[in-house]
DNA sequence: CGATCCAAAATTATAGATAATTTTTTCATT
DNA sequence: AATGAAAAAATTATCTATAATTTTGGATCG
C-alpha cells in the first residue's frame, strides 16, 4: 500500500488526522488548532484547512465557522446510525458483487477471516475485518458506493477503537464463515441476510469513565 | 430558506458552484480554474480551493492533483448506481421515520406532490420532488443518512436536468400518492416497498449531442 | 504536412502577512 | 470570594506573494 509520496499536501494531512481520530489518539470534542497542526507538519495553514473539508464530509469532525473545527463526538444513536447504514449499503453491494466472485477472491478473504481469529489486539483485528469486507464487496464495480461504505467503515473502527482501546479477546468469526460458504453455494442471498445481520450486531461493554464512574460502550462488531 | 449569509465564503461558493454543476450550467468534466473562481467571486483562490474539497466529496467535481479541478462526468452506470443507493436508503430511512410521521407531514407532503403534478418546468418538478422525499424522511432523526440521502439526491438532479433540460412535461406522481395512502393507513412495508421501486424507476429519452448524432440519456425518476 | 521540442503563459500549490473574531486573563467592584 | 467589564492573547479566515508544475503556442526539422 504505497504511502502516496505525490499527494498533495493537504491529502496526506487528512490521512494523518483521520488516523489520529479513528484510533482515538485525539479524544471526540478535542480542538483541532490549525496553526498548530501546520506547525507540526511543516507547512502553512492552507493545506490544514483543506485537510479539515476532507474530514469534516467525512463525519470525523465538525467545524463551526470562526469557531474552529472538533473532533466530532458520537453517541450510541450514531453508533446505531451506521451499522443500519452499513447493513443497508453492504447488502446492496454484495448481491452485485456476487457474479463476480472467483474462488481466488474467496481464499484471501477466508485468509483475511483466519487472521482475524488471530489477532490478539483490536487494531489487527479491525484491519483484517476491513480486508474481509472490502474483498467481498470491491467486485461490485460501483465506486460511489464503496467510497460511502469506507467512510462507514472509518466510523465503525473509531467506535470499535473507542470500546475496546487496550484489552481485547479475539473470537473466532462464524459470520464470515457462514457468509464465504453461502457464498461458493452460489446462494447470493443468504450470504447477504447473514451479512446484513452480521454489521448490524452491536458489542457492549463496561468502561471506566474520566471520573471513575463506570458506564457501557457500544460498538459495531463486524 | 436562509440564504446563509454567515457562512463562510468557501461554504457560500461551494454552494454556489454545486447548483451551477446540478442545474448543467457548467458541462461535465470542465475545468474549474481556481484563480478565475476566485475573480468572479472577488476573493482569493484560497477560499475557492476549501469549496472544491467540498465538491469533490459530494461527488460534483473529481480532483487530479497538480492538474486541476473538473466537473465530475457521468454515465448510466452512475446513474444506476445512485439509484440503487438511494433505493438501499430511503427505504431504510421510511421504516425509521413512519412511526414519527404526523398527518399534518402527509398532508404537506401531497401538497409537494400536487405542485410537482402542476409543475411547467424541470427545476420546479425537481424541487417538489426532493420536498415530497425529504418531508417523509426527515423525521427518522438520523443526521448522517440524511445528509447522504441529500447528496445522492443532488446527484440525481444532475441527471435530471442532464437529460430534460428544456422540454418538460410533468405527469401525476401516482408512486408518491401510493406512498402516502400506504403510511397513512400506516402500513410502512408497502409503503417502503413503493419507495423503493420507485426511485429505481430510470427514464430514458432521445438526446441531440453537440456532434448531432441522436443518442439515449438516462437519468431517475422519483 | 505533421511531429517534436522549447520557451512563454497560465495554473496549481504553498508560504507568509493581515484583518477580524473569539477566547482567556486580568483586575476592579460588589 | 463572586461577578463582570476591559484588555491581552490566541485563533480563524482571508489576502497577497512566490515557487513549482502544467498547458499552450509556436518554431524547427523530418
Amino acid at each position: 500500500m504505497a504511502k502516496g509520496t505525490d499527494d498533495t499536501i493537504a491529502v496526506r494531512i487528512g490521512k494523518a488526522l483521520a488516523d489520529r481520530i479513528i484510533s482515538g489518539a485525539i479524544e471526540p470534542g478535542a480542538r483541532l488548532r490549525q496553526d498548530h497542526i501546520a506547525e507540526e507538519f511543516n507547512t502553512s495553514h492552507v493545506p490544514v484547512r483543506e485537510a479539515f473539508r476532507r474530514l469534516e464530509a467525512q463525519g470525523l469532525a465538525v467545524s463551526e465557522p470562526r469557531r474552529g473545527v472538533r473532533v466530532a463526538a458520537f453517541d450510541l444513536g450514531e453508533v446505531k446510525e451506521v451499522a443500519e447504514m452499513r447493513a443497508a449499503l453492504e447488502v446492496l453491494a454484495l448481491r452485485h458483487a456476487a457474479p463476480h466472485l472467483t474462488s481466488a477472491i474467496l481464499d484471501q478473504a477466508e485468509e483475511a477471516t483466519k487472521a482475524g481469529d488471530k489477532s490478539r489486539d483490536v487494531r489487527s483485528w479491525e484491519e483484517a475485518n476491513r480486508a474481509f469486507h472490502r474483498l467481498i464487496l470491491t467486485p461490485c464495480g460501483m465506486p460511489r458506493l464503496i467510497a460511502t461504505i469506507d467512510d462507514l467503515h472509518a466510523a465503525s473502527a473509531r467506535f470499535l477503537f473507542a470500546a475496546w482501546r487496550s484489552e481485547w479477546e479475539a473470537r473466532t468469526d462464524q459470520d464470515h464463515r457462514a457468509i464465504l460458504v453461502a457464498l461458493r453455494q452460489g446462494n447470493t442471498e443468504s450470504a447477504a441476510a447473514t451479512l446484513g445481520r452480521h454489521v448490524q450486531w452491536i458489542g457492549r461493554k463496561p468502561v471506566r469513565t474520566a471520573s471513575g464512574a463506570t458506564r457501557e460502550a457500544f460498538t459495531i462488531v463486524g
